[in-house]
DNA sequence: TGCGAAACCATAAAATCCCATAAAATGATT
DNA sequence: AATCATTTTATGGGATTTTATGGTTTCGCA
């Protein structure tokens, strides 16, 4: 299965539909469900996105760490209660239910952002926000890693 | 897996192709993915590259250290957003995004340097001033550096 | 019968493929 | 070492396909 890579905007139509990227819609093609499952960030305001296989691949890691854990408890119960399966259209697109977005802060533009083994959907001003923020940290900290 | 090694200076065509240098298609081959990830520099004025195979095990190594270290997160928040999966044509050219070349002020022509494990793209002149730089440094410091 | 959701059709822009060519690099043969 | 033949590489342009986006029609269901 490949990455979720680089950022794109697109915008929503007047039925609330948008378009998947192709390269996102690429990295979950060959699993079974053919779309993608959203829930709303716990940390920030944007929406979380996975295929559904690592969604399966979740639910199974959960399951091996037992149920002492009270944090993971509540994440995973978060976790499963709130993820939404959207299906593509013929086109690949989707329709974004309504409370995310309003979680999110979208109305008619969304940035599709690369997280590596999943994605998430920005508003695009709060999107480039982040990114500056981010930088700048990155930039004072002068983590030590190599890539 | 080869080494990204030398410098090669190529033209860019009026449909925005240049072509990858032959020796680093050759360092790329063999991964799953014919082509190469490029991303903005952090700290120079330039374009990072590196393979997909790489930008995998980055992938697997942040899942590994899991999403509580901040650092982590806006390393890879900066890294999977900005990152272009570009795949080569049939004479091994690829189309550089017109952020990226804002990003390393490159318009004509650029310049593949080769960074071992990975590679950078620069500016004709941009470049040439970093190596001055960095040969002056060099010859100042004498760093006591063994192989 | 009316309404929302889904399927279907259409299109402009952008990305990709395909073919062609000259220069450069490589290898073989004196 | 020098010449020639062959392959590889970098570059160019036209043709085709993909992608994002919009609108229209059909279907399921209350």
């Amino acid at each position: 299965m490949s990455l979720f890579l680089s950022s794109y905007e697109n915008r929503l139509d007047n039925k609330g539909r948008i378009s998947v990227p192709a390269s996102f819609r690429a990295a979950v093609a060959g699993d079974n469900f053919a779309g993608v499952v959203l829930y709303r960030s716990f940390t920030n305001n944007c929406i979380e996105g996975l295929s559904m296989s690592r969604m399966a691949a979740l639910a199974s890691a959960t399951d091996k760490m037992g149920v002492f854990d009270g944090t993971l408890d509540d994440m995973t119960a978060m976790l499963f209660a709130d993820a939404r399966p959207l299906s593509f259209d013929v086109t690949g697109r989707i329709v974004i239910p309504s409370d995310l977005l309003a979680h999110a802060g979208i109305t008619d533009t969304a940035v599709f952002v690369g997280r590596g083994n999943s994605f998430q959907i920005w508003n695009p001003a709060a999107f480039r926000k982040m990114q500056d923020g981010a930088l700048g940290r990155l930039r004072q900290n002068r983590p030590d890693f190599k890539i």
